[in-house]
DNA sequence: GTCATCCGATTGACAGCGTCAATACAAGGG
DNA sequence: CCCTTGTATTGACGCTGTCAATCGGATGAC
């Protein structure tokens, strides 16, 4: 045994407690203490695996960007090979995933509590839409009549699914049903801004 | 004088203060013995004025949303009567403002630390887009060829701006000119969604 | 003019937090 | 067998929010 006699276990107790202070109160409530608490550890035993409260958070941030990107990225692969269909499953999954794990979701873009030198998190965000992307390129490749170039589609897309998302989380709009086209509010966004 | 020597100096003294510690250090750095160390008071002194950290951070967030909308609502009667200029002028505005005040743009979607029953803030969060919802009604009213409900247009337009704005201030992306149209990313995001 | 009242500010205390230092303990390698 | 290494514990520090008790000065009544 290379690094310990039990090494990793506690690592993976504490994010997990962690993750169910987190679903239950928010970010605010997962704190060093209280996850060493709940974990039925003393108060410095985190600090072996953590070196401070942000790395905590920031373990936890790129455990859920790794649920939310295989999540996602499954719903679009599955989906039928049309750029359009997979966009949309994408996104589909994602708001999903975000209104099912309202504080993860949150605490997935508190950037200041979080490492912005993690190279695992940066990555993670930074590859979040890697498979989208190349659906963008494909629609706008073969359908040319749109104004605009792939990455402000892209950008556009994110933006939208992430500020449609924060919205909803924070009570600023609710699930509707869009008149004209019948099908959930954000998915008509989505179709409205990668034609039809 | 009604309500005591001089009440309701502190109460603004303390605010500006917070703006400043919030501008430079972020909304971690507004504490209420900071801001009563900055403000050269006693610890306890605010609690005069603000219940808790929770009424303070309140107050600070319905400043900044008087300001964001008074300016953005300025720029949008500024810009000429149709429909189309007045909300890319909102928005204009709108992205402005936030990436000129990041700690106070993401301080005020914090509901996690304000207020959630303040009614002065739920107001001005309900009432932001007043004056561009009835752009985009008067936009679906003449232009109807466009797919889409005029509340799924409005809701995606504050999320898209939403959106933008957050990934922007988290460095997600960068300032861009749009390849096609040769303006701003987020007006020609705003320009597409809208039609031209 | 004097006094009572009251609002605002101060001081002091408490628990909880993150973090650091010192210590204890168990396992593995020389 | 000892000693190094890694993990967990205990204790302490200063910070935080919050509460209670106190103080002080200005207002208003008389």
């Amino acid at each position: 045994m290379k690094r310990g006699q039990h090494h990793g276990a506690l690592r993976q107790l504490l994010i997990d407690t962690a993750l169910g202070l987190l679903d239950r109160d928010g970010v605010e409530a997962v704190t060093i203490r209280a996850v060493a608490r709940a974990s039925g550890v003393s108060h410095a035993a985190p600090a072996n695996h953590f070196a401070d409260r942000r790395a905590l958070l920031t373990a936890l941030a790129v455990q859920c960007f790794i649920d939310l990107r295989t999540g996602a990225s499954a719903a679009r692969a599955a989906a039928s090979p049309s750029p359009r269909a997979r966009i949309i499953a994408f996104a589909d999954a994602y708001v999903a995933y975000a209104l099912a794990h309202p504080n993860r979701y949150r605490m997935m873009w508190r950037m200041d509590m979080l490492d912005p030198g993690d190279r695992a998190l940066a990555d993670l965000v930074d590859g979040l839409y890697a498979g989208v992307e190349e659906d963008v390129r494909a629609l706008r490749g073969k359908d040319a009549h749109n104004a605009g170039d792939a990455t402000t589609l892209l950008i556009a897309l994110s933006s939208v699914v992430h500020g449609y998302v924060a919205m909803r989380i924070d009570g600023n709009f609710v699930a509707a049903i869009d008149e004209t086209s019948g099908k959930p509010r954000h998915e008509a966004i989505i179709e409205q801004m990668i034609g039809q």
